[in-house]
DNA sequence: ATGAAAGCGCTAACAA
DNA sequence: TTGTTAGCGCTTTCAT
């Protein structure tokens, strides 16, 4: 069933049903009704590689993420694939992983697909070295690219993210009028984000004339699915004789991690220790109490950035950045 | 940069270029190679609509799942997508929701995508019900439809899931073997693998000569996201005198609100009451102790469903339905 | 082993 | 308001 078999039962010729297909105004009510009547009765539904040849445009939106099973990740992924769903584009998912050969095949392999732009979900995909950011310059030159909770100045590429720094020093400066001497920040990543956290508690401590010590802070070398692996690094640095009554943590899952360890050690928390997680995950729910985490309103920043890209592909002028704040949540694992 | 283009610079058809770039074997080496320089020097890639038109393929399947931010789902996208793609087919993402004309939507759409395939992930696409698993079929008139988890015999459709009835029945013997007498089957869906769940432990404590009592089987109303609920929830039924010193469980999310209440109660686990969660999710790792999880494998399914499917688009003769058996991983949580 | 040419189904410029 | 027609870039059949 093509346009030609419906021009020719309607009597009109193709044309005219492409004009009705694409809602053009020149088209009499009546011709317009009497396509549309046959186009329902025959179910037809256009040619989607056909329009796209034309077109050139499949109303397709490439996603790169590193790992769609992470749970941050995967709420970002599905918020923007709603979103761009209800502005008529539809999601290629590429899950490409941590390695940057295997990003840039991906990447490849979208815009060989003739994507209408390319989303990158997670701040892992830009690097602190120019030369591994180098495929994000070369594909904005063909597609406009969206980074999320990314930043990264290029043209055609757009980052719509979170103040890092500022939630994680506010996080840690909450802690620190609460009256918490010995802060211990655990991390696990130093993508551009990883490392503006890390800065932010740095600035608390600082603001607060207290001096940095390395060793309170520490990065989990593990996997985020290894919550164990977390519990046992900071049994071990407990054990080894560090003193801190407060917890810090870039990612939630840390954060259940050091709650873990507390429970094993029987270290009364909030009492005697304080923990506050990131990302506002479901993680932070798992444990009693539950986990102050802070959250960085993933769900707004996504429905941003495909504002910002249904714009841009509209051909309207948007801003090449947009930053929001995050927000520490209060839970039982906090007493301030 | 065209078919046209390369064929030029090497003086050649665009016959002999559609070759190459296909592999037939009909070519001179000597011409391939010039052919495959020149592509090579110019950075030629095919124009993918184009050849989509051509054959009506664009070597692309479609992903229906409920919520790809849900724990498990999300993992299974990413098995799958990962498994498509070393197959040379590309993964268009639809989170349909889990209300049945937002579904028959995305399929259609999917559908005048020309994708070759199309992927349900998660039992919630098959009811109960026959007028509600019509759309099902519809699209299996089209294209061949994978299910992840679910069983429904009609042709064109492959099934590949795990025994959760006998995974569930195991499970709850194990408990009853080891002396529990009052168990709590704590649910939250009434899908096709839901309610094999729920058969499954019935038949375990008829096989143990236990009748069933209505009060011991409770459906948690609440999302999957609300585990302070799922805490509450049992928190009720514990303080109406409902007795149990077990807990089985249709999904991890439960089991952790089922520890979290325990916690909230200082009753030992799995001293006074033991727990299994099925699954076997990050959330397993979540609480002390960890909880043991039922793993259903899903890695191997979802490797399984692919080859499947690339089996059958390859037109060879595949099986209609796989089933793999489920495993209790045992942890902390129980005492057997 | 290679080339010419006919589609694939649609959009859009141009003509009427 | 409607129709005609030339592409879009590729695959494939049929000649050679």
């Amino acid at each position: 069933m093509t346009i030609y078999d419906i021009s020719k039962k309607a009597g009109v010729s193709i044309a005219t049903v492409s004009r009705v297909l694409n809602g053009s105004s020149n088209v009499k009510p009546r011709t317009r009704k009497k396509v549309l009547d046959i186009i329902e009765q025959c179910g037809y539904k256009p040619n989607a590689f056909a329009r796209g040849l034309g077109l050139n445009s499949m109303k397709t939106v490439g996603i790169l993420c590193a790992d769609a099973s992470d749970l941050y990740l995967a709420k970002a992924i599905y918020y923007i694939e709603q979103n761009l769903r209800e502005n008529g584009y539809n999601s290629v998912l590429c899950c490409t992983g941590y390695e940057i050969p295997s990003r840039k095949k991906c990447l490849n392999l979208l815009l060989s697909q003739h994507v209408d732009s390319v989303i990158m979900v997670g701040s892992n995909f830009i690097m602190n070295n120019a030369e591994d950011n180098k495929y994000v310059i070369e594909g904005a030159a063909s597609v406009p690219i969206m980074l999320l909770n990314a930043d990264f100045d290029c043209p055609n590429v757009y980052c719509t993210l979170c103040d890092d720094y500022k939630a994680t020093q506010d996080a840690t400066e909450c802690m620190l009028d609460a009256g918490i001497k010995n802060i211990l920040y655990l991390y696990n990543s130093t993508t551009y984000s990883g490392l503006k956290k890390l800065a932010g508690f740095q600035n608390a401590l600082l603001t607060h004339d207290i001096p940095l010590r390395k060793e309170y802070q520490q990065c989990f070398p593990g996997s985020r699915e290894d919550i164990d692996g977390v519990r046992d690094f900071v049994d071990k640095l407990y054990k080894e004789g560090l003193k801190f009554d407060g917890i810090v943590t870039s990612e939630d899952f840390l954060a259940i991690g050091a709650m873990n360890f507390a429970k094993a050690n029987k270290i009364d928390v909030p009492g005697k220790l304080q923990i506050v997680g990131y990302n506002n995950s479901i993680l932070a729910h798992c444990s009693e109490p539950n986990i102050s985490s802070i959250d960085n309103r993933l769900e707004d920043m996504c429905i941003q950035l495909v504002k910002t890209l249904i714009g841009t592909l509209n051909q309207n002028e948007m801003p090449q950045k947009t930053i929001f704040s995050g927000e520490l949540i209060k839970r039982g694992s906090t007493n301030f």
